[in-house]
RNA sequence: GCCGGGGUGGCGGAAUUGGCAGACGCUCUGGACUUAAAAUCCAGUGGGGGGAACCCCGUACGGGUUCGAGUCCCGUCCUCGGCACCA
């Protein structure tokens, strides 16, 4: 077999007697991104006059398994967000830094014998250099590491301002606790009643623990998602996890005893129909109140209740259980006594953890009722509809009715509609002390401390005397001691607690011995406040300036995985807010505008390294080169839908950069002066096009505009024009930025490409002088004809109507309307 | 159960305000170049009918509004997320 003659000569190639331009991203890439680091292009400047525009990608847990073609994703997106914007006269922040504390690293250290700071280290290395190959944008001038003394030390600094401000407190509950991390979880963190992170079921456990008082903010939290440019997914999530519903408190005596049983109802209007109550078994109020006859069963009730999981008490099993106290209330509206009984539908921590029962108007009370032979009462008709009376219908109730209607069998209020009842009976009672209007929230108090060794030591101290001191500013940090043993003791104790040359220390304020904390902060400690470090990351005085991370905050552009909808986000909101209570910054909001991409799948199943179903872009971008794969990336579909990954499909974005660049190569030399109109007409609505599309994030498109524009380009039998050549490759710098600067060196310049602004379009060349108009007869397109932009309505239909096309579907009919879109459409609406 | 997203060729997907459905890419077929292949280029590629010009059907399904519906309204099915005994 003869080898073919080849040789390559810089972008050129002899092959078999002709020299043909070739596309070999491997000369070409690792040059640039060179270039870029030499220049410090990558770096944020504060005072280069230009607007600012802060752009944040969710930075990364740097994991072992590395960065796939799925990870991509975001990154890609916003590094072509970034370098756009760039082009566009802003001044962009685009940094980058890992999330460095947290499980995976702890586990895998236990595993490996290895301290969790060199596994993370080496982690961090390879993750860079992987993002490094993506040729990304990003100002490593500014990398934070959560997990470095230098930063923790102010993560620690605001915890003890949350701590001064009175927002975090210690507090003995029941908590989540996972059995296989051993240590406890944030209700954020418990999916379907299983550990977030590794899936086992969750129990309960009564710990003393220590809370951050995220409630006070919940009203904020859930006003203000209303100034947010989010995806309203995000925000109606968040808004549901707050969980927001105003109702009233309402206070029943119980019967021969001084006690009171206070309810949290959102139905106050279906008070008449309350026939029986029911308490958490878990409310303390049940020891009390039960009677002597009922003890028994009681107790056994109550601990066989503690006994099941959150997942078997809340998920798998909704049948109705439960035990008479022997108790009975008062109705306070008509002193009715009703019993009081306990069951596990009632969770202590949510409202007063204790209900007023309405079995008629309530699906889980109807349910209790029928199980156990309790009477109904229906208390609201529903009003038929267009029907002007207050006409009831009382039929006996199959299932509970939870629509509206007007109030029966209640009394003075008979009559009213729901919505005038709820309030005139809270009144009523209120002016009696009884009841009031109140809010209540799914939302509960953030659970902030780990039984485990990585992470944040929480700052505090606590002392015999002195109870619980914080360490002082000017200590900060308290140091993760370097240890051998730091296997979680599943003791409820966090592997610190061992360490005696830790533990022991003196307390701040009296100087006696005093025990430090034990507990580290939980992963997402971290995450709730690098945007802001990353606005003045090497301070060593503070967190970071005021001038600083108030110029460049908030976040303009932040782009991550949807997963951390209500986590991460509903956090960082909650630390930027109390930051702005204690006037460290001056704005509330971190997050401006929020994208979240799609995932990439493989096989219809979302990319992971435990699913064995990882592409990785190595061996892409050795064989594709960079600018191939971050194409593809924004080609693959729109950005925020989840993408199946199709290997063949990347071949066609490299067939079209390699087009792209032999065009470019090709025809540089000799480009002419200035342009033909078609040239310019293309040009301009090939930018004008590109721009919106880029605009609305339309990415997918984006690419396409790009393929049309060069096929049509390919297609013009006449010299290209240094203005075409020079637009399309500024328009592809911030998407094939290697390939870009390549081009712009073939086209005589000297410098970057991107200190070029981006092209503007001349709306004159938008205009056709001739535009095709459809025709159609009773809406159906018979045939299309070029006219004069500034052709008459009449001209164009006496024109339309003498097509020969359309004889046949106007022969015998007449015309009994037309309608004329300009420039667009000629109908003719014909009967006959 | 509740809340949200989605259903368009063989495939991924376009169609921004109701106005040419299927852009762009992949796949496949044919052709050019080549001793041959790769690469590249050209043509075709929703279904059906016809020799042809053309005609009919077609955006999950069933209705409706409209001169005109992938797009708006009502109902149904499927699918993917989120929440889930939150009173």
């Amino acid at each position: 077999m003869k080898v073919p003659f080849c040789v390559l000569i810089g972008q050129f190639a002899y092959i078999g007697g002709i020299y043909m331009v070739t596309y070999d991203p491997r000369a070409i890439e690792p040059k640039w991104r060179e270039f870029w680091k030499e220049h410090h292009m990558d770096e944020a400047q504060t005072d280069s006059g230009r607007p600012k525009y802060y752009c944040l990608d969710m930075f990364p847990y740097p994991s072992g398994s590395g960065l796939h073609v799925g990870h991509w994703r975001g990154y890609v997106l916003s590094d072509a967000w970034s370098r756009y914007k760039r082009l566009s006269g802003y001044e962009v922040l685009h940094p980058m830094g890992w999330d460095a504390f947290g499980l995976p690293a702890e586990n895998d250290a236990i595993k490996k014998k290895l301290h969790p700071s060199i596994g993370t280290a080496r982690n961090i290395a390879n993750f860079k250099e992987q993002l490094d190959r993506m040729g990304a944008m990003f100002d490593w001038s500014r990398e934070v590491n959560t997990s470095s003394p230098e930063y923790y030390k102010w993560t620690q600094w605001i915890f003890l301002q949350l701590f001064k401000m009175g927002l975090a407190y210690r507090k003995e509950m029941p908590i989540n606790w996972c059995p296989s991390c051993k240590t406890g979880l944030a209700n954020e963190e418990v999916v379907d009643g299983a550990c977030e992170r590794c899936g086992t079921p969750v129990t309960r456990r009564n710990m003393m623990q220590w809370m951050l008082r995220i409630t006070d903010y919940a009203d904020r939290l859930v006003d203000d998602l209303d100034q947010l440019d989010w995806p309203e997914k995000v925000k109606k999530m968040q808004a549901n996890w707050i969980g927001r519903s105003t109702g009233a408190r309402i206070r029943f005596a119980v019967v021969g005893a001084e006690y009171e049983v206070e309810v949290f109802t959102t139905r106050p209007d279906t008070l008449y129909g309350a026939t029986y109550m029911v308490l958490a078994p878990e409310h303390p109020l049940v020891q009390q109140i039960t009677t002597t006859e009922q003890l028994a069963q009681v107790e056994a009730y109550v601990e066989q209740t503690l006994g099941k999981s959150q997942l078997s008490r809340q998920i798998i099993d909704k049948t109705k259980t439960g035990v008479f106290t022997g108790a009975y209330a008062v109705n306070p509206i008509n002193q009715e006594q009703i019993p009081i009984w306990i069951a596990d539908y009632v969770l202590l921590d949510y409202g007063t953890g204790a209900i007023m029962a309405v079995p008629a108007h309530d699906e889980r009370d109807f349910d209790f009722a029928k199980a156990f032979g309790l009477q109904i009462r229906q208390v609201i008709a529903p009003v038929a509809q267009g029907s002007a009376s207050d006409a009831v219908n009382l039929s006996e109730l199959t299932e509970a009715y939870t629509g509206l209607g007007r109030l029966v069998q209640s009394g003075a209020f008979n009559g009213l509609t729901v919505e005038d009842a709820k309030e005139r009976i809270v009144s009523t009672l209120a002016q009696k002390g009884i009841a009031e209007q109140t809010v209540s929230y799914k939302l509960r108090d953030w659970v902030f401390a780990r039984q485990r060794y990585w992470g944040e030591p929480i700052p505090v101290v606590h002392c015999e005397d002195c109870g619980i001191v914080p360490v002082p500013e000017e200590d900060l940090p308290v140091l993760l001691p370097e240890i051998e043993q730091y296997e979680p003791t599943g003791t409820g104790d966090s592997p610190l607690a061992a360490i005696e040359s830790f533990v022991n220390t003196t307390c701040p304020s009296c100087k006696k011995p005093a025990r430090r904390e034990t507990d580290t902060m939980p992963q997402w400690a971290g995450s709730c406040w690098y945007f802001l470090r990353f606005t003045d990351p090497h301070n060593h005085e503070e967190p970071f300036s005021r001038e600083n991370v108030n110029y460049w905050m908030p976040v303009d552009m932040y782009i991550g995985g949807v997963e951390h909808a209500v986590l991460h986000l509903l956090y960082a909101r909650f630390f930027t807010k109390a930051l702005y209570d204690r006037k460290v910054i001056n704005f509330d909001e971190p997050f401006t505008r929020l994208f979240n991409q799609g995932m990439m799948t493989l096989n219809g199943v979302k990319m992971s390294k435990s699913k064995g179903n990882v592409v990785s872009p190595e061996e892409l971008i050795d064989r594709y080169g960079t600018d191939t794969l971050r194409m593809y990336e924004l080609f693959v579909g729109p950005p925020e839908i989840d993408a199946e990954w199709n290997p063949r499909a990347i071949e066609g974005v490299y067939r079209f950069l390699g087009k792209t660049y032999r065009l470019i190569v090709e025809s540089a030399p000799h480009a002419t002066k200035t342009a033909s109109t078609q040239l310019q007409k293309l040009r301009h609505r090939f930018v004008h096009q590109l721009t919106e599309r880029l605009e609305s994030f339309r990415f997918n498109t984006v690419v396409s505009a790009f393929m049309e524009y060069v096929g049509a380009l390919q297609d013009i039998s006449e010299p290209l024009d240094r203005g075409t050549l020079e637009t399309l490759t500024v328009c592809l710098a911030p998407f094939a930025p290697h390939l870009a600067e390549e081009c712009y060196r073939t086209l005589g310049h000297d410098e970057s490409v991107f200190a070029r602004s981006w092209p503007n379009v001349d709306p004159a060349y938008l205009i056709d002088e001739e535009v095709e108009v459809v025709v159609q007869v009773n809406g159906k397109i018979r045939d299309r004809m070029m006219v004069d932009r500034n052709s008459s309505e009449e001209h164009i239909a006496s024109r339309a109507s003498g097509l020969e096309t359309l004889a046949a579907h106007l022969e015998g009919k007449t015309i009994v309307k037309q309608i004329y879109v300009p420039g667009k459409l000629i109908n003719f609406v014909v009967r006959g």
